[in-house]
DNA sequence: GCTATAAATGAAAGCGCTTTCATCATAGGC
DNA sequence: GCCTATGATGAAAGCGCTTTCATTTATAGC
């Protein structure tokens, strides 16, 4: 590999003017900037990234934790990021969190000793403090789906309670009444929040909350299964079943079908996330839509305009979702 | 952010030393050891990786080129990867080639001009040639799912002619004699081996082949839609419907409900990956198992062995696909 | 106790680039 | 034509680490 020195050597000028030259800072003349452009050419040229970072103190790199690398929520996420950073020359740096504090932690910290110059963090287990400390520390990064006091500036979140509230308002204004609500792990703040929504639109119609028609779920397509199994052993009939994600209202339509009834006639289903395999389903499914590819795109903007004070303008904080009809309800 | 140097004046001894003990290379007395660990304690210091790196000129990361970083292939591919080298303390770097030539070579470039130390490849479109001619340039890198002529010890393959056969094989033993084809773009390799299994299968039961039972789709949800819809214009009747990926399947079995027929019963259909959701479709589908989660831990331990001298002792190249037998059949 | 050998440590030269500061060339103002 | 302001270029000092080679210290053999 041809280095700085033996480009400067051929084009006959200095190391300082070819690094001028591949930066494009200082103006360098038009004649001066061909021969080293040539003598680039020639030489097949590439400049070693490494030691470029380590000169200027910039990794060109941005870590990323997302819960998980496998899934169509995180793969959209990841893909629409890279995609954004890949034309502005920077890489990424990918590490899962797995949904648990030690290693969205442990991630962080690789991340960190990687010289990364920003991180986006999809982390859902380590607590506000950690968070507020961290960018204490100086390490710029925004935070995607969780709103964290303190450091609001940093988050870019949907509105998840609005979520919620749509999903039950659709079923409440199709007639129905017994409302059954499968949830995602209430310790993660967009499963509570969604909840929440729920929970308001069932007020607004003026109907108390009934225990039976809850079931605390994991967010995995097991959980759907298992909640509404459960929530038929409560013998508190429903006809209507929101679930607080996709794979969750994925495993609830099975288990509807395997105990013989009808979607939608006997019970309408609602998911969330509108992840891509949500219209694999039978029926196709209704559900609110998550705009996680705006959301990626968004988070890289910020890390673009922030970190490499790229001019971007039209920086947005927070999502609305909005309701998809399909044919499950 | 402390650096080695104050580590070694508050330790009392040299650079090389503490640089002896991160590494581990060399023996260090134990109560130098202690020293330098305590001073590293003390002022919380990390090594600056990309310093290591440019002194090393090793990297410690991995570039990885996939089609797509969406999808729940892919994901469970990536996800595999990053987990195997951040256990060993490498980084990945995913850059997307979206089964293109000039993105691929563009990513591979990209990977190699962050000076990673190997590379993993998942790509379709660049001819053999490129790469046989990247692998005399002396990167090191290993390829997923395509068996090059001249490059072989750096392939990992599934079986896909294996699967091809047994897919159809098996809708031969169910009894189907009217058995119809729906694959992926023939350029790709793996689709053309997967279509040659489907024709010796055939040929094994003495069936001919009959051009209007094929449709060559894209891989993709829409491609089983309009495979079966195809399919069934021209008029030729079948029982058995093979399919070279579950994504197809599942638009496939979309298309037969609403033209109104029975799966199983009138139109039997097998998928190929075995990938996430294939069991979300209704009925759940029969597919061919691709063990994605292995080839990719095959991939990485490729790389830890032969690149970073770990010790690994199995490395298989070759992969054989299974049946997994579901309800659509 | 002294030398021969091995083990531990230190000094210093890079790795390939960026960037500051000084220098040189060019052009404009009088 | 001389002086100054400005733009272009060069010299050289790092960035934080690894690694070679030389040196010092410990170990063993007699």
């Amino acid at each position: 590999m041809a280095t700085i020195y033996q480009v400067s050597e051929l084009a006959g000028v200095s190391l300082a003017t070819v690094s001028r030259v591949i930066n494009n800072t200082v103006p360098v003349r038009e004649a001066t900037r061909l021969k080293v452009e040539a003598a680039m050419q020639e030489l097949g040229y590439r400049p070693n990234s490494v030691a470029q970072s380590l000169a200027s103190n910039r990794s060109n790199s941005i870590g990323i934790v997302v819960s998980e690398l496998g899934g169509p929520f995180y793969g959209e996420l990841l893909s629409r990021i890279e995609n954004e950073f890949r034309a502005a020359g920077k890489h990424v740096i990918i590490a899962a969190g797995h949904s648990n504090a030690d290693l969205e932690r442990d991630s962080i910290e690789f991340l960190r000793s990687r010289n990364c110059d920003a991180l986006i963090l999809h982390v859902e287990a380590v607590d506000d403090a950690y968070l507020v400390e961290l960018a204490e520390s100086g390490l710029p990064f925004v935070l995607i789906n969780r709103m964290v006091a303190g450091i609001e500036e940093r988050c870019i979140t949907l509105d998840n309670e609005q979520g919620g509230y749509l999903a039950t308002e659709y079923m409440l204004q199709q007639g129905h009444r017994d409302i059954a609500y499968i949830s995602g792990p209430l310790w993660k703040h967009d499963a509570q929040e969604r909840y929440n929504g729920h929970q308001k639109a069932l007020a607004k119609f003026g109907i108390g909350e009934n225990k039976a028609l809850f079931y605390e779920g994991d967010f995995q397509e097991t959980g759907g299964v298992n909640g509404f199994n459960h929530l038929r052993e409560q013998g508190h009939t429903f006809t209507a079943l929101v679930c607080a994600n996709d794979e969750m209202a994925s495993g609830a339509i099975t288990a509807v079908h395997e105990a013989g009834l009808d979607i939608p006639e006997q019970v309408a289903v609602i998911g969330f996330d509108n992840i891509n395999f949500s219209h694999y389903t039978h029926p196709k499914l209704t559900t609110i839509d998550y705009p996680v590819a705006e959301i990626g795109q968004m988070a890289a903007r910020w890390v673009l305009k922030r970190v490499y004070q790229r001019p971007i303008e039209d920086l947005q904080a927070l999502f609305i979702p909005q309701l998809i009809v399909r044919d499950s309800t």
